[in-house]
RNA sequence: AGUGAGGUGGCCGAGUGGUCGAAGGCGCACGCCUGGAAAGUGUGUAAACGGCAAAACCGUUUCGAGGGUUCGAAUCCCUUCCUCACUGCCA
């Protein structure tokens, strides 16, 4: 959520770099301000009203001490109207709130100037190219081939439990997938990270608090009974952990990991891109999230990109890394590096971690601030990434690493897993 | 799940209708004292919103959350969430 004093005072350096996202933002922007300027003098009414009341209510109480009780009386009959009007006020500001709430709900987060323009994937800008593809052999088959073949994943049986896009993991594959999320959460500490388990289930003020409700609402799989959220992310709850904190500048900057089981419904998605590993309704993911000072987070970012960058280098995948266009752009994020592995069985590129800085427009919902002055708290920033989304990965080594006699594991994974091919 | 007791500032803790943003203590900050420190001592010590572009200052709100009673609520009533203890169940 952008801040409304912020908008108040530069509506046209926002809408201008709105329009990075193709959307003409002004119209929004000024309804925005229109409606604070509503809303600040109700509050300034209702302050006054209020504070009439206050000073009547304590002559009251006064009067009625020294025995004055008509006196009292009589002033009791004024504060009726007082009431009534504050009553009043008090409910037309808060619709002066909830509208300009719902309103910032609605803008998105201004995309940073490196940000290319651009409307659709195709626009992203491939900023770095690693790795080289291998070269496979004709017999060479995608990973929903290979684990049958294989064994080790079973998105039958999972059908058959769940529904379609929970796979059963089994044999190697399930010690693969166990390795690589201790291998990631490994680098990820040693990269001074810290280590995080939570709940896999998060309340409503946890959903806005990130920005998933209310606009996502439907992404996010409910539990009616007691009205939670699985989460879609390990971000959800990691970045909650500090909603409403009030930071001293010796705290910063917080570097938090976590694995976490992701649950995405995925609603409306079909066909050949959602095959095998590609897109799931529950899959492993670990995450690295960062809070910053203003002054640091982009420096963090590069940081966190650095960071995914080496992982991957050492899984010897080849990957590139992409510089996502304003129209691609998440609408929380100001800058957004996706990193995609090439599938050569498939001959894809498969998205595997999705970096970004938010600045301001999570905190802002969070309302996470840091003591700036004496007298002055402002709002934090709040940084994300994957490092990484396991399915992708996963999908990404058995097809790259597939040979005649089996499948190799790479290097760095083997003292992980204890065995070194999957045959 | 049942019964009982609670939820007050950074922490502990007092406060059952008015002068309570809230005693007292701890902690923290600054000063005095000291060769330096400890001890002692003095002062200060919440946030949000608005007046306002900012400071000073002023106003409003906030005692788990939401509603209600009242001229006036931390205090009374209702709903709800959470914590603790015992009982039940259970990995």
């Amino acid at each position: 959520m952008l801040q409304i004093a912020a908008i108040r005072e530069n509506k046209e350096a926002f809408a201008q770099a709105l329009t990075k996202r193709n959307i003409d933002a002004m119209p929004m922007l000024e309804q925005a301000i229109e409606v604070d300027e509503r809303r600040r003098s109700l509050q300034a009414q209702l302050d006054e009203t209020l504070s009439q009341s206050n000073k009547l209510s304590k002559q009251i109480g006064e009067l009625f001490k020294s025995g004055k009780a008509q006196e009292a009386n009589e002033l009791k009959a004024q504060t009726g109207e007082l009431k009534e009007s504050s009553k009043n006020l008090a409910e037309q500001l808060q619709t002066a709130q909830n509208d300009l709430q719902e309103l910032l709900y609605n803008i998105p987060n201004v995309p940073q100037e490196s940000v290319p323009a651009g409307s659709t994937d195709e626009d992203n800008e491939v900023v770095e190219e690693h790795g080289a593809v291998p070269v496979l052999d004709e017999q060479a088959q995608p990973h929903w081939e290979l684990v049958k073949k294989y064994d080790i994943i079973d998105f039958e049986l999972g059908n058959k439990i769940t529904g379609a896009g929970f796979p059963v993991y089994k044999n190697k594959g399930a010690r693969l997938q166990r390795a690589l999320i201790n291998y990631f959460l490994d680098k990820n500490t040693a990269a001074g990270y810290q280590e995080m388990q939570v709940p896999h289930l998060v309340n409503e003020a946890s959903g806005y608090g990130t920005g998933q409700l209310p606009d996502k609402e439907g992404q996010m799989y409910h539990v009616g009974n007691d009205d939670l959220y699985l989460i879609p992310t390990a971000e959800v709850p990691i970045t909650n952990l500090y909603r409403g904190d009030l930071l001293e500048e010796k705290d910063l900057p917080i570097a938090m990991t976590g694995y976490t089981p992701c649950f995405r419904r995925e609603a409306g998605s079909y066909g050949a891109h959602v095959r095998g590993l590609n897109r799931l309704h529950q899959f492993d993911k670990v995450e690295i999230l960062r809070i910053e000072h203003p002054d640091k987070s982009d420096q963090a970012l590069d940081d966190m990109v650095s960071h995914v960058k080496n992982i991957l280098d050492e899984l010897k995948l080849p990957y590139r890394i992409l510089r996502l266009c304003g129209g691609d752009l998440g609408f929380t994020s100001t800058l957004t590096y996706d990193f995609e592995v090439y599938s050569t069985a498939q001959e894809k590129w498969l998205e595997v971690s999705s970096v970004s800085n938010f600045k301001t427009f999570q905190a802002n919902r969070l309302k996470l601030r840091y003591r700036a002055g004496e007298k002055q708290t402002e709002l934090l920033h709040t940084l994300n990434g994957s490092a990484l989304a396991l399915p992708r990965i996963m999908a990404g080594i058995l097809e790259n690493y597939q040979t005649a006699d089996g499948i190799k594991i790479p290097e760095v994974l083997v003292p992980y897993c204890g065995f070194d091919m999957i045959q």
